[in-house]
DNA sequence: ACCTGAACACCGTTCAAGT
DNA sequence: ACCTGAACACCGTTCAAGT
């Protein structure tokens, strides 16, 4: 679509910079050193190129991580889906979606607010809409269950990435912590009385973000939740 | 805990720059022009003063937009919670969320990234708490059901929001329709049976953002079976 | 077709200095 | 306490030119 345009006829030698290389080290770069030392003059260094070549393949750097997004997506091997049922199919796809993005944490804002379409995800799109053909919905709903399932997955592992800005030299965990301890009296007895329980574990009330301390026993929650859902609106 | 400490003594004169006025006029940019128009500099020149000044309030860039998308949380009116159940409740506060979201749209990637603690977002997992203390569980599953609704409707909201890289002068939309279309075969049946719901509807099988093109039908549905799965899975 | 090389128009941030 | 002003070390991207 955007990239280089692929010759019609034989090129004359073959590139020294293929467009994937150029993604797969992005990828690189940004699981080592996160999101902002990916610079396409950094990228272009390890490349050992002029940061002017990589406009040639990827167009831009916003198409460029897209595509590296895109391709963390398509690394996700599904399991084969005869010999199950949806709902088991499901919970497993789901905690592979979640391995996949726990893998590359630094990329999970990209993904979380790049998400569109792209054609290496169809395969991906057309295997749970195989599975969600299980439950016999007509096409309104596969599409709502589709999306409710989708959105849900990718959307709760991309916020449980979310981390703060690394500033805050001073108060960091301690600060937090008291500042919480500090809302005791009447004010908010709910987290009070919880204070234990929430505090760094909970959405809004936790300091690490789920690369330093991942969510796994809500998440687990949460997918079987959401299944228990599809099962009871959209079954018998 | 970043931003100015407040003097204990009384100032000499009042401050020209209000640290809340800045993640005001912070807001009303990346509003207006977008995210990457938030610029330190655009921002100081907006508020008629120099950027540098901008660092003695907010500490950094990134400080501020953590700042600017606590606002848009702090605002929401949570509704009253006395007559009414909890499964109800949670469904208005869900859409009031993504009311609030949808109002600032260009935002949307920072909330999903970002969201950590603050002190301003305490009165709101408050109340939701309190909701959820209808279902009568044990405070394990209190922080999971919590995790669960929080994770699934703000992180289904980002992805709604989420925008493909703006590039792209050629194909836009036709690109991807007929990109969609030409996936024909018997590659994808799923996806070609399915293709007139689908496109443009879907995540992954979408070219615009929820900007645009609001999910409503598909967020409500998610929510009804969020609900019904929490009621399947803790109730009774 | 694919890359070099220079150049443009910006960035965020630090820091000393003012008041 | 709060802001100015200069300066530093970068950015992404365009574009003409090479091969």
């Amino acid at each position: 679509m955007t990239g280089a345009p692929t010759g019609r006829r034989r090129r004359a030698r073959p590139p020294q910079l293929e467009r994937s290389d150029i993604i797969d080290t992005a990828l690189v770069l940004v699981d080592a050193d996160g999101l902002d030392a990916l610079t396409m003059r950094a990228l272009a260094t390890r490349l050992g190129v002029y940061p002017t070549a990589l406009y040639w393949h990827v167009g831009s750097k916003a198409q460029l991580l897209a595509a590296v997004s895109a391709l963390v997506l398509e690394r996700i091997e599904l399991p084969p889906d005869h010999d199950t049922t949806w709902d088991r199919w499901l919970v497993d796809v789901a905690h592979l979606c979640r391995n996949a993005m726990h893998r590359h944490p630094n990329l999970a804002p990209v993904i979380g607010s790049q998400l569109v379409v792209s054609t290496t995800a169809l395969p991906f799109v057309e295997r749970i809409l195989r599975v969600l053909e299980q439950l016999g919905l007509d096409s309104e709903d596969l599409l709502h269950v589709y999306n409710t399932v989708i959105g849900c997955v990718l959307g709760w592992i991309t916020l449980e990435l979310s981390r703060p800005p690394e500033d805050e030299e001073d108060g960091w965990q301690d600060g937090y912590a008291d500042e919480l301890q500090a809302v005791h009296g009447t004010a908010y007895p709910m987290l009070t009385r919880h204070h234990k329980l929430m505090a760094n574990n909970a959405f809004l009330t936790r300091w690490q973000s789920g690369e330093e301390r991942p969510m796994d026993a809500s998440f687990a929650a949460a997918i079987e939740v959401l299944v228990a859902g599809v099962r009871a609106r959209y079954l018998s």
